[in-house]
DNA sequence: TGTTGGCACTCTTTTCTTTCGAGTGCTAAT
DNA sequence: ATTAGCACTCGAAAGAAAAGAGTGCCAACA
């Protein structure tokens, strides 16, 4: 069934005007509000058969209606006008974002954090790694009792580690350890680090200290590390801003939730193509508590074939349009940054691919 | 004036059931539970007092009576029981602390973690840096685009950057920057590293791309970001357990100055003695936002003669007393790990001294 | 056939009263 | 100094009434 044009902008009405008050939406407001040329009996017909069809909903029989998850859907899909920022908006952000990532820390907990700044919603970030190894082990010698390992790993960031040994080493050990460490562990994956590997690299450096196992006990724990998605949150707070999370109990389980690492998302998520946008709405979700939320999740590049996503948590009742449109950039400055470079440059707008469930289970 | 012993009893007794319950404390109940052996009557009358004297106060003439930030204060110094935990739950405490410290993450920010759910408040983590000079410094080159800094600070933290090139470097420089910036950059604080100096390394290096000028940058960073107070903070969203906080828009603010590492400290507080643990009842806080609020922070030794303090934030209704001896077992633990190592050691239940403002503005 | 004004009806929200009960303050007795 | 007793206060809870927004539907109209 297709809707009429009619339909479809009244459609569109609605969730435009719920979205910006969080009230049921009457005929009369439609009426005064979208340009069509017809009273609000009329609409109220055409209502009538919205509700029928499934795209809105009325809390009880004489009030305003609401859009349902499947008429949010469809305007997620059809009826949006997918906005983009102005320029000066668009600059903005990439200011915000340079200047956090000037700083030398984690860069994807900064960007979560400025996207739930310039969302006002709670917002993560996840990385899903695709199998890290080693590229390259140092070890630094420092004293008779110290040394820092420094790793390379194939996703070019870089961990160290300060060792305080209870013995002395000398600096002859700690070279040849280096060198065996770096033929030995590198280009591996964590499961091939087994105790066969370590043992044989003690005896290879010679060292009867067990200086060995604390250094292959590091590289593992990088490697699961590097490994392991890992999820920031921020934001959470913001939750209370919206009125349909006023009741502390339920802004409470959520950001629970959420702070929890909670996850978000659809097990099928392999996660698309960078630079696409994906929105889950209401009971699209999987994890029941955000069976009443909705997620809209950029995907970005973060180069080695890897990708992490970023996104927003916030109640179905969400001003998608101007969610994506951020998380849009946000991801293609990520990408640009961490990605292979083939990401589109600073300025300009790249087109918003916004996909969602089909709809249908 | 001193309070006699039985009206210490009884505001104990106040304060206790209005820690409990939230609810204003009647006199029948007091005569209930606290054993002494007189009528509510009796009670009654000596209620009465301690409102005059200011301990306690009323919401209305026929309500009970709730404790004022006073009588809080005269608790917290006087009549409280210091709760020792049993040797099971600080050695849970202990257990879980290993636990999160086995990984290579930022300590203090999972500390502060801990701190919140095992006392079920927000939690905060703060660390001041006395100045923090570069204590090694070394490149490792990766190949004619690449190479890594580490830097080894003073409190042995190590820092590291992977550094691209748009031009080719070859490893004589590297190794002469190395040397250079090993013997020109070490000992000094942030201030010290002045274009003069950066200049000079340059040319003594015979640097003609611009290389020494990146290194320098990441030396300043790092000195700057060491040198900078950083805060942590950790389940805001508890906050919404508490009755006090029920309304969203309270629970909001203060959540939303938190997060932005809001600051809490009373300007005087020079980090007291590790192992002090100080209480901040209400309005004897400085910040605007922290005045109807309590805050109890546990100081610990993070070596090199550095503080730091962990602590939580609450209602002023709070159980001080447990919230005290569990994160004055987080603050040994921390000393233990960062400090001097003069610490007294894990299994010991170590006094707990708990010191707050006079009460006297 | 689609559109419109009109109007009775429904159901929530708000406001106002009433009731209820916990807890007090005071007095008189012990 | 302590206690029992009792009238009184004041908020919270419950109930009743009024207000208002919005609908559904009908009859009239283009």
């Amino acid at each position: 069934m297709v809707l009429s044009e009619r339909k479809k902008k009244i459609l569109a009405a609605v969730v435009d005007e719920y979205v910006r008050t969080a009230e049921p939406v009457g005929s009369k407001a439609i009426a005064a509000k979208a340009g069509l040329g017809c009273s609000s009996a009329t609409i109220r017909n055409e209502l009538a058969e919205l509700v029928s069809l499934g795209y809105l909903e009325q809390p009880h029989t004489s009030a305003g209606r609401m859009p349902t998850p499947m008429g949010y859907r469809m305007y997620v899909n059809e009826l949006m006008e997918k906005q983009r920022l102005s320029l000066e908006e668009t600059e903005e952000i990439n200011r915000r974002m340079n200047q956090k990532l000037r700083e030398l820390d984690d860069t994807i907990s900064d960007v979560s954090r400025l996207a739930s700044q310039l969302t006002d919603y709670p917002a993560l970030a996840l990385t899903t790694r695709t199998a890290v190894t080693i590229k390259r082990f140092d070890i630094i010698y420092v004293d008779a009792n110290t040394f820092i390992i420094v790793v390379m790993l194939s996703d070019n960031t870089v961990k160290n580690k300060l060792v305080k040994l209870p013995v002395s080493v000398d600096q002859k050990l700690v070279q040849r350890l280096s060198a065996l460490f770096n033929s030995g562990f590198t280009g591996i994956t964590e499961d091939a680090v087994t105790p066969l590997l370590i043992n044989s690299t003690e005896r290879a450096a010679d060292d009867t200290m067990g200086v060995t196992s604390v250094i292959a006990a590091f590289a593992i724990e990088v490697l699961t590390e590097a490994a392991a998605p890992s999820a920031y949150v921020s934001g959470e707070n913001r939750l209370l801003n919206q009125p349909e999370f006023r009741d502390p109990d339920k802004a409470h389980r959520l950001m629970g939730y959420l702070s929890g690492g909670g996850y978000i998302l659809p097990p099928n998520a392999n996660m698309d193509e960078a630079g696409e946008i994906k929105v889950l709405i209401g009971p699209e979700n999987v994890a029941e508590e955000l069976k009443d939320s909705s997620v809209v999740i950029a995907t970005y590049d973060a180069g080695d074939n890897t990708r992490g996503m970023i996104g927003v948590v916030g109640p179905t009742r969400m001003d998608y349009s101007a969610v994506a449109a951020k998380l849009s950039i946000l991801a293609a400055g990520l990408s640009r940054r961490l990605g292979g470079g083939e990401a589109p440059p600073e300025g300009m707008h790249n087109k918003l691919i916004i996909k969602g469930d089909t709809g249908n289970e």
